[in-house]
DNA sequence: TGCAACTGTGCAGAGACTGCAAGATTTTTG
DNA sequence: CAAAAATCTTGCAGTCTCTGCACAGTTGCA
């Protein structure tokens, strides 16, 4: 979202601008380090180093030490909160698919801004699946909003109902799977049109083969 | 499956006996104490003591505290593998999703018999949505090799083609739901009609709202 | 300028987890 | 059946993750 890099960095304040470098520093340090060496060959403090801080600060910006290559952006709770008011405010003519693919456009477009960024990390994630669910599931994209915003969009209740949470679990599974498939691809094509792509084949019903794959085939 | 419970205890060995015993009352204490006081709460020490092994001990059992509240029966790996060949073996003329709830059938049916334990596991995860992805989707069920033989089963590249990775993902996600409605319900229904009530909507395309919902609705 | 609000850092400490080697048990073998 | 081989349990030492706390240095602001 906008906060970080569409906002002139003069009008965030020294402090806030600080605070960004010092996070961008630790991603990328992690980034480097853990895809040269390998998740468990590289410790926070090894990360610290690199990015020039101490290790507890490293621990001031990140829960855990996977968190340093995950999160790419700070403010991940605010993002949950904004994606849960996008989702309520898209024209209610749309579909809940729809309405999330609205939704997310702005935060993939992300990813093909920074393709090399993002192509690292999901190098790592690929060899770490334990790192995967917490992607995109997990509690970083604020499921448990996520799941009653959408129970609310359609009227059902969170609880009670299979729809909103299997949406909201088949959502992240299609857009894991779409990233995925980018990221193997080398991010050649842009990740909206994969993820199209999977949202599609939900929408068909998972129409089995040929049909679902986006070339030919092999 | 049948290798815990279904074969009768003498047809084990001492030794092999002993150690279902011992990972029983691993997870049993685990269970019991993270319920009560919560999974922060409880140290591996904790649980160790409970069952009445070192703490070392438990680290032989499981690789992660949370291990412990997870893996219900041993033997996680050859399970993925026997999983994976049930999958290849089933009836080809059935599609990869009916395939795939054949496979799952008779796992699932182990959480209707044990209902009280798996309620509890349940209430624990949520509560923790970090495991969640763990439980289901993570590489406790082999990721990797499972998307690897929805591909073959369907002729397809697992890396190339987006198909597998998505179906695969889908269906942790369809589990995820059902699961997780079935313990918000008491575990009244058996889970496997949940489950297909979930496959039945991803194949319908997940239709929009009333439609979907196994009841009336709120 | 001077105070309030942060941010960075060191320190101490709890807890997760691992490798190693000794001791106890079970299974196998001759 | 007894000795050897294979396994399992445990204690120990040690690394690493992560947290609370207190203090020092900066930044924002009146």
């Amino acid at each position: 979202m906008p906060s970080t890099d569409h906002v002139p960095a003069q009008a965030l304040g020294l402090r806030a601008r600080k605070k960004l470098e010092t996070h961008r520093a630790l991603t990328m340090a992690a980034l480097r380090l853990v895809g040269e060496r390998g998740l468990e060959n590289v410790t926070a403090e090894d990360i610290s180093a690199e990015a020039g801080v101490s290790p507890r600060t490293f621990f001031n910006y990140f829960a855990t030490k996977e968190d340093a290559v995950l999160i790419a952006y700070p403010e991940s709770e605010q993002r949950a909160e904004q994606s849960a008011r996008r989702l309520l405010e898209a024209p209610p003519e749309l579909g809940p698919m729809e309405a999330v693919l609205v939704m997310i456009t702005e935060d993939v477009a992300l990813i093909d801004e920074n393709r090399e960024e993002w192509l690292a990390r999901f190098a790592i994630v690929d060899e770490h699946p334990a790192l995967a669910a917490r992607i995109v599931t997990g509690q970083l994209s604020g499921e448990r909003l996520m799941i009653e915003t959408i129970a609310r969009r359609v009227g059902m209740d969170a609880d009670a109902d299979l729809y909103p949470a299997l949406l909201h679990g088949v959502i992240g599974a299609a857009m894991k799977a779409a990233i995925k498939l980018w990221a193997h691809e080398g991010g050649r094509r842009p990740v909206a049109e994969l993820i199209r792509a999977s949202f599609d084949a939900l929408a068909a019903g998972l129409p089995v083969p040929a049909a679902t794959t986006t070339r030919g085939n092999s």
